[in-house]
DNA sequence: TTGAAAGCGCTAACAG
DNA sequence: CTGTTAGCGCTTTCAA
């Protein structure tokens, strides 16, 4: 009541700490912590005060050595590539993307009720990949949640070879048997054919992304088959990278090979911006003489002017569809692998 | 040689394993693993063979039990705010804004050969700051480093009265025992005045962060001053929010008040694209008309048009920085809370 | 230089 | 419904 006393090492308290105050044992205190019935509610309450007046928590290393789980979960955006150069600027790539936040904003939101927390980790070289195999070997995390951005990444087999709980984000490039959430992207070209076609143009043409990505050849396809359905089986196709440098750079070549052209999908909202500034340049006005389509609905979607029309994909549901199928396989380790496929919507805004 | 037996459970192999496929005990193959000297080079040879046999991965959760150190780091996102909605936009506005992305690239840099890694965390409601501290409190993270986006947000004086390790992305608002990196914003403010004098302008204003924020505050205080050095004691000033929209909203105001203004510092990138939009609107030709010079050097610095003079923040060594001093913490419990200063640079491009 | 043994703090049978 | 008893896999004195 007058002076605190020394206390040599304030070590936090214990459940044997926790017990001896409540007149307990620890088994019981335990049931009381981890939600087990069977336990006198005069008791339970009892517990709960010794937390109180001690400050328990429980301390996960040991709770984990026993349960064999971690409550973490690797968050793994991956390469390919074998090296990556000394000034690799992968990470800032990566992560500057708003589609980066935007997947990492659904997997928290779908997570942390759940007492759950994702590590973030890099897997763009040999050694970072077997970095992330060995850390969930270790088992530092019980599963985890792959966002892959190149079409040869040696990551969904090396996680199914390791037999780890798995989840990515798009179907792989090459079959895998592993579980994976993604979004109809043939239905979303054809949203952006439709729309082009009833604002009357004909003259249209598409920026694709790396068609070496199912996503990429995807959009393209269902862009020219539903604008064949409408009548015009030829369809101009430039090639981008998903950048805002190659949306520019290609809607030059656009311009120059096709200067009559009245509507352009491109395959994402940071290419569309690009191709926005081209299409300035080139005198264009739009929408009234070039509709743009974008895809994503990205933040940048909004900062374009005019802004953008563009086929929304809602990842932060599809990021936290990832991590429901995780803690799924997690729960039931000889789960089968599953896909769920979500679909696109148009976002009809001022560009088309 | 012929069949493979079927194995019940191919349980990960124990130090104990390794240990008799060794011929040496447990103690022994710990000490190789662990790098400890005083083993004879023999048997540690014998070791690396069982190890490699045998497949080992040491097991952090034991590993921790006993050494009281995880091999995590918390990466929290904070705001201030009681409650938040139940739609609460923070999660996405937050990780999409390229700033975040710097920050991970640049504390995985630093982490990743060390064999740390990050939990990504958020904490912008009272109940999310009670979950980080017990989750520091719990042994999960050696210790945080935490991005703050509110000037009253309180989880700096949480993170001190828990005792956790720590360090701040910037100063915090109010005085706290706490170590931190930040930038020399005066200075930033200071470079973006003499670049427009030079240019020759003399009738500039400037878009402010928060100036509720000391970065708000000292990035404004430092151009106020130089431009009075230069003799321009009046510098009109609008109060944005860091975001694209506020940036473009306060340019109108300010052609509104100002219609002869000719040049502008912005407090941010994304304002300062929100300006640009705005002065384009408002007719004006840049540079010749008016100069515009942002603040961060992000990737929207490039994506603008014409592309940004801005005063770059070097986030990804800053991020690495608060990630040495933070282990620098985690290695010296009682160390003193110090502050490391970045010095800006100009970026000249062609908006200024 | 090596081994034996004692825990780290917790959960989970198994009795009672 | 509660307590006793084994460990989980590792590091770390302490002896040898």
């Amino acid at each position: 009541m007058s002076s605190e006393d020394p206390q040599p090492a304030p070590a936090s308290p214990t459940l044997e700490d926790v017990a001896r105050v409540a007149g307990v044992s620890r088994a019981t205190v335990s049931r009381v912590i981890n939600g087990i019935r069977n336990v006198d509610p005069e008791i339970q309450e009892k517990v709960r005060q010794a937390v109180a007046t001690t400050g328990y928590v429980p301390n996960r290393a040991a709770r984990s050595l026993v349960t064999r789980r971690t409550g973490s979960i690797a968050l793994v955006v991956s390469g390919a590539g074998g090296e990556g150069g000394a000034e690799d600027p992968f990470p800032s790539r990566v992560f500057g993307d708003p589609f980066f936040g935007r997947v990492a904003s659904g997997v928290l939101g779908f997570l942390r009720p759940r007492g759950m927390h994702p590590v973030l980790m890099l897997a763009e070289t040999a050694e970072a990949r077997e970095q992330v195999i060995s850390y969930l070997r270790q088992g530092n995390a019980d599963g985890a949640l792959l966002v892959s951005t190149h079409p040869a990444d040696p990551m969904p087999k090396l996680l199914v070879d390791a037999g780890a709980p798995a989840v990515l984000f798009a179907r792989p490039s090459r079959p895998t048997p592993i579980s994976y959430v993604d979004l109809a992207h043939r239905t979303g070209g054809a949203l952006a054919a439709d729309h082009l076609v009833s604002l009357g143009r004909r003259r249209v043409a598409t920026i694709t992304g790396p068609l070496a990505l199912p996503a990429g050849q995807d959009r393209m396809a269902g862009f020219q088959e539903a604008m064949a359905r409408h009548g015009h089986p030829y369809v101009p196709v430039v090639e981008g990278n998903f950048t805002h440098d190659s949306g520019e750079a290609s809607m030059q070549r656009l311009l120059a090979e096709h200067p009559d052209v009245d509507g352009v999908f491109v395959a994402n909202d940071l290419m569309a911006q690009g191709a926005l500034v081209a299409l300035r340049e080139g005198g264009r006005r739009i929408p009234e003489d070039v509709a743009v389509i974008g895809f994503d609905d990205s933040s940048v979607a909004l900062a374009c002017r005019p802004q953008l029309t563009t086929v929304r994909q809602p990842m932060e549901d599809m990021a936290a569809e990832m991590a429901r199928l995780l803690l799924a396989h997690i729960e039931e380790p000889d789960r089968r692998a599953t896909s769920v496929i979500f679909e696109p919507v148009l976002v009809v805004r001022q560009s088309a």
